[in-house]
DNA sequence: CCATTAATTGGCA
DNA sequence: TGCCAATTAATGG
């Protein structure tokens, strides 16, 4: 029987071969969300580890009173949740829904650990990526009570592009990035009126022009 | 098209 | 900046 194979040697399967990703897509299954489904929700047990092979995800949380604020936005290549990994019976630590329709490869909290055991490189990479996002959270918190929401809208646009924007020339990168403004005023704890204005002055400084509702092309070097 | 949902704008605290 | 209200887009049947 052929296999079709979604995995790619990059990312997290970086430097394995043909017949091991195949191998490994065999302990898992792929599954597609639309925009806005849920994928797990805040406290329910932790039974699946997810790879994003293409859209985009959100790990929230979520008040009594319906507001949102996302802890993680997770794209291509990307992996969560991020915990569990050495507990009897871990908890999912928020609400996780796909903000575009996403390809999902879904797997086992068994059958992960298998994986890490299995393929060293697979546990190098769960390091360098806690590390990095690690960093990240650092760098957002610090954002959110050092600078101003414009300064941080322009950090999320910053790394978007940087993490899959698309060079279009010298300057203008185009970043698909699935995301309401809503989404972006959830991510960075503002509203979206406040988004939806700090975008407005973006345009009006030829610093990022809008291309869709959720595209946008910016221009690296002025942010 | 129409119905809904999302985004934008202006005013005011 | 947030919140509210009024418009104006955009999206999906």
């Amino acid at each position: 029987m052929i296999l079709l194979i979604h995995l790619r040697p990059i990312g997290w399967l970086e430097g394995l071969s043909r017949s091991s990703l195949q191998e490994i897509e065999t302990k898992g299954i792929i599954k597609e969300f639309h925009a806005k489904e849920s994928i797990f929700l805040s406290g329910e047990k932790l039974k699946h580890y997810y790879f994003v092979i293409k859209g985009s995800v959100a790990i929230y949380k979520q008040n009594g009173e319906g507001k949102k604020w996302i802890a993680s936005l997770l794209t291509d290549g990307d992996f969560f949740p991020h915990v569990g990994f050495n507990q009897t019976d871990p908890n999912y630590p928020g609400n996780a829904e796909a903000l575009s329709d996403s390809v999902l490869f879904v797997i086992s909290k068994q059958q992960m650990n298998t994986l890490f055991n299995q393929y060293p490189t697979i546990h190098e990479h769960l390091t360098l990526f806690l590390t990095a996002k690690n960093q990240e959270l650092i760098t957002r918190f610090s954002n959110s009570v050092l600078e101003t929401a414009s300064h941080q809208l322009v950090s999320l646009l910053k790394r978007l592009a940087s993490q899959s924007g698309e060079k279009v020339d010298d300057d203008w990168i185009l970043i698909e990035h699935g995301m309401t403004v809503q989404n972006m005023a959830e991510y960075i704890g503002v509203t979206q009126e406040t988004v939806s204005r700090i975008l407005h002055q973006l345009y009006r400084d030829n610093k990022a022009k809008k291309v869709g509702q959720k595209k946008i092309c910016v221009n690296y070097r002025l942010l």
